[in-house]
DNA sequence: CATGGCCTCTGAAACGATCAACTAAATCGT
DNA sequence: ACGATTTAGTTGATCGTTTCAGAGGCCATG
């Protein structure tokens, strides 16, 4: 079993200093072309496979690619519509640049708690240890210990919420949120439950303590709250932001004494769950009760759910020009929203 | 401005060897538990971020990454419902071995024609300077140069198709193509549209050449045949594997004179664009015109779509395992499939 | 008391490229 | 035909770790 050829290797049997291959590879306006033709055929009838990644890197300092951070575990990118957005307008971008995306599950954190040296250290392992250029931080609470290493790294990172990373990405959360609940408002609900998810991942309760909450969340129940007035109000907790996270609020929502007349969920997927649910139930929603969401996701349309638009794959696309394009300095963006009225919120009913 | 710390810095600074703190990260019971401490007490007082991830994978011989090959662009991944459900699979795997993925688009790859180097190069550009453990290739053809150059590198590549990876995850495509045929000719069906995505991503046209098809896409094509023995059968090649490619090729299939009883498409996101743009001309699938596809994507049963079930996730838990799972020693693993009839085909129509 | 074995920790050699500075030859304008 | 610029390629240092063989110190054993 003979070794792999190295760069070296091929240097030496093409008669050429080792620079000059490198540069056939990644300079080609270095060399002529002659030189370079020669070279590369050498190398190709060596076998040699190019440049080894983790040696280039080292020496460049480029990786080519770019990280991208959940706070849930892996399958949540690919599970949640709002993510598969997100990655899918950042993936257009990133195509253009031959960059590579790396996707880092960087384990759940809790603000309340206190971490152990080591606790923390298995927190970040996977990020630690992982070669990236950039990174895109999406869903990652602000005081989570892995932004601080990449800080340390001097890793750049865009954010979209407030705090996470030193450019951010952001939908005015708190204002459409209090459009939505004048919408409410107006077609007569005084007595609404908000589900939210939350860092946690427990069963449904009322009324969380608000630093579980994820900053968007936070922002978006106390949007609510301004935008509902003086309606009877229950924040209803729900764990973490899957369809069966808001199966499950529901019927806690509908296990409660006085049964509200509309629910509004932080997120469309939550919101997805809980018409599901409604409907397996018996209750015909908007017509026995009203359902909303934010987000809009493509299953938003489909479902009839009422829900406050906000352009998804536009915020892929803009974080990954961010990182991407150097021409593009703007540190902060603010992206519109839009309330989109559909059939799952009606007036109360007599 | 002071320059980031290095691992030598630090041990320096500690009045120990480098190999010691290298130890406090990576082995902790090479090291007393005092010594550890002091180390990474002053590792995070001094702001090091951990062993540089690149020169840790160089000497070490280890990413922490696993590659996922796409012949398609990245948005791909996150588009196509089989695509996130394999991904959802390898990722419940990868999560539990602090594993990160990587997502690699590859560029289509046309085995017809023949690549300048420079073009070569270019198609394998990203994969070539990526920095992954093992890798995985669906949807990547057999030929393409970029399993040349991960074999080159002696990466281990598994796949979904014969040929692509030296192990591989199947199922029999071939077989249960003939099932689903002789379903539709047990219903009556004696003039078949067979619909299938190609590499070559342009107008749907009839007949096309084989070499053009995916290989899965080939065996789907072949079994539909046999299973459909005398049936009048056009095969129609409706480009990339879209929702969009399936609704132009829906028009291309009314467009033809003697227009088909049934449209067998070799996907289910084909399929899904089918029934979309019949339903837009007027057409009810089932009744007017019947409409199968293969895979089983959750999307499927809401349609009442007629397909060839096959366990994605299980695949891509599967593929993980083969990569991650040192006592998983099978080569070759041959999944179950089963055809799900459901209200999308129906007997001809009088 | 000598022997062996364990536990900590160290030293020096890789790992495989790229970069910045430089030289020698070729090209240019006048 | 001469210095100035460009082109083509080289040299040697460097990127920041991990690894492996082994050095001491310490304890238990015979």
């Amino acid at each position: 079993m003979n070794t792999r050829p190295t760069l070296k290797a091929v240097a030496a049997a093409a008669g050429v200093s080792p620079a000059s291959v490198s540069n056939a590879y990644n300079r080609p306006e270095q060399l002529s072309a002659g030189a370079r033709e020669r070279i590369l055929d050498l190398a190709a009838q060596m076998g040699y496979a190019g440049p080894n990644p983790s040696a280039s890197s080292l020496r460049s300092r480029r990786t080519g690619s770019i990280g991208m951070l959940f706070a849930q575990d892996l399958t949540y990118a690919f599970d949640d519509p709002y993510c598969t957005a997100l990655l899918g307008g950042l993936a257009e971008v990133a195509a253009g640049t031959g960059s590579n995306l790396l996707l880092l599950p960087v384990g759940p954190h809790e603000v309340s708690r206190s971490y152990s040296r080591d606790e923390e250290l298995s927190l970040v392992q996977g990020t630690r240890r992982a070669a990236l250029d950039s990174a895109i931080a999406d869903g990652v609470h602000p005081g989570h210990p892995v932004l601080r290493v990449l800080a340390e790294r001097g890793v750049p990172v865009v954010g979209t919420a407030e705090g996470t990373g030193e450019r951010c990405v952001l939908v005015d959360d708190r204002g459409s949120a209090v459009e939505l609940g004048e919408h409410l408002r107006s077609l007569g609900h005084q007595r609404v439950a908000v589900v939210t998810d939350s860092m946690d991942d427990g069963e449904p309760a009322v009324a969380p303590d608000d630093t579980h909450l994820f900053p968007y969340a936070r922002l978006r129940v106390d949007g609510l709250r301004e935008g509902l007035g003086t309606a009877d109000l229950t924040v209803i907790s729900a764990g973490s932001n899957t369809q069966e996270s808001g199966r499950r609020a529901a019927d806690t929502v509908l296990a409660t004494t006085t049964r509200p007349t509309a629910i509004a969920a932080t997120s469309d997927t939550l919101a997805l769950g809980i018409l599901d649910q409604l409907r397996e139930r018996g209750l015909r929603p908007g017509a026995d009760i009203s359902v909303a969401g934010f987000d809009d996701v493509p299953q938003a349309a489909l479902a009839g759910l009422t829900t406050v638009h906000q352009p998804i794959r536009e915020k892929g696309r803009t974080l990954g020009r961010m990182l991407l394009d150097p021409s593009f300095t703007q540190t902060r963006v603010t992206l519109p929203t839009e309330l989109v009225v559909r059939t799952s919120t009606a007036p109360t009913p007599k």
